[in-house]
DNA sequence: CGCGCTATGATAGCGCGTATCAATAAGCCA
DNA sequence: TGGCTTATTGATACGCGCTATCATAGCGCG
């Protein structure tokens, strides 16, 4: 299904900033970005955008399910598509270095914890923060 | 070990606010706290503290290691007295209700991860949020 | 005591994110 | 297609949690 079709379907009116938001997440490399990265990169590319539009596209596009929100132990929150399967993550404390991984046997004990203590698991987070091993950190990219 | 003591021990000076603010920690049964509930619950006792006092008290205890902070997925951080014992939280969506809890696999789990990735496990955040089964919240206190 | 130096507290500042509001443009219908 | 309605945009002011600043107060030690 083509960028403007997806808009639709989600009653969203096809329009610049949202295309083109979109696009950046399907095409980069970098799959966490915040809103500062998203804005920064589209003025690179030459997109007038405002930087309000970006946080309220963000927002518009993680309630209709296409973008999810992290809030690693930093200030800012990350976005990235949502490709339909879960996973956590384990973050750098050296360069920022972000991975991801999924634990089946920890997701099921998160279920199992919640109904023992009487409630229904509704979501959470799972960070891993780690340090590289040597001294030179073999991940220095951003990120 | 006297609280004054405590202090000394850690090469700070015994001061009022100090004092007041591990006093408090010690003394209420609401185990986690905004700085900003440690500053109203010390106003409300009439201990005349300013808030940034309250803030940078919070941070020197927690270097210290007498408390610990956590950041829930709110945009406030709380704070807790370190007890000795690892624990995570199961926070209710509906009333905010905090429960704690340790599993030992989880744990374990966490460890394996980190290696088999070819990090060490510095430190970790595992936040479950829940829901009330019932309509009516069974757990109403604000916290 | 009395001195040196840290701690305190009022307040200004900072960073991320949201609310406001006038101008713009998408979608719809004739 | 051209106009009309209404959602969207973007500049900017604002809110909130927290930190920096700086003059004053008070802790600790001789
Ligand atoms: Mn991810
Ligand atoms: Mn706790
Ligand atoms: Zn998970
Ligand atoms: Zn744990």
């Amino acid at each position: 299904m083509t960028s403007t079709d997806q808009l639709k379907t989600l009653g969203l009116k096809v329009t610049g900033p949202r295309l083109k938001i979109l696009a950046l997440f399907e095409q980069t490399d970098q799959r966490h970005l915040t809103a500062d990265d998203v804005y920064r990169l589209l003025i690179a590319d030459s997109v007038d955008v405002g930087l309000a539009t970006v946080y309220r596209v963000l927002t518009q596009f993680e309630h209709a399910g296409i973008l999810i929100r992290h809030h690693f132990d930093n200030d800012k929150a990350v976005y990235e598509l949502n490709r339909g399967g879960h996973h956590d993550h384990l973050l750098c404390l050296q360069c920022g270095h972000v991975e991801e991984f999924f634990d089946e046997e920890i997701e099921r004990r998160q279920h199992a914890i919640a109904k023992k203590h009487g409630f229904k698991l509704a979501e959470h987070a799972l960070h891993l923060y780690v340090e590289c091993e040597r001294k030179d950190c073999p991940h220095r990219s951003k990120e």
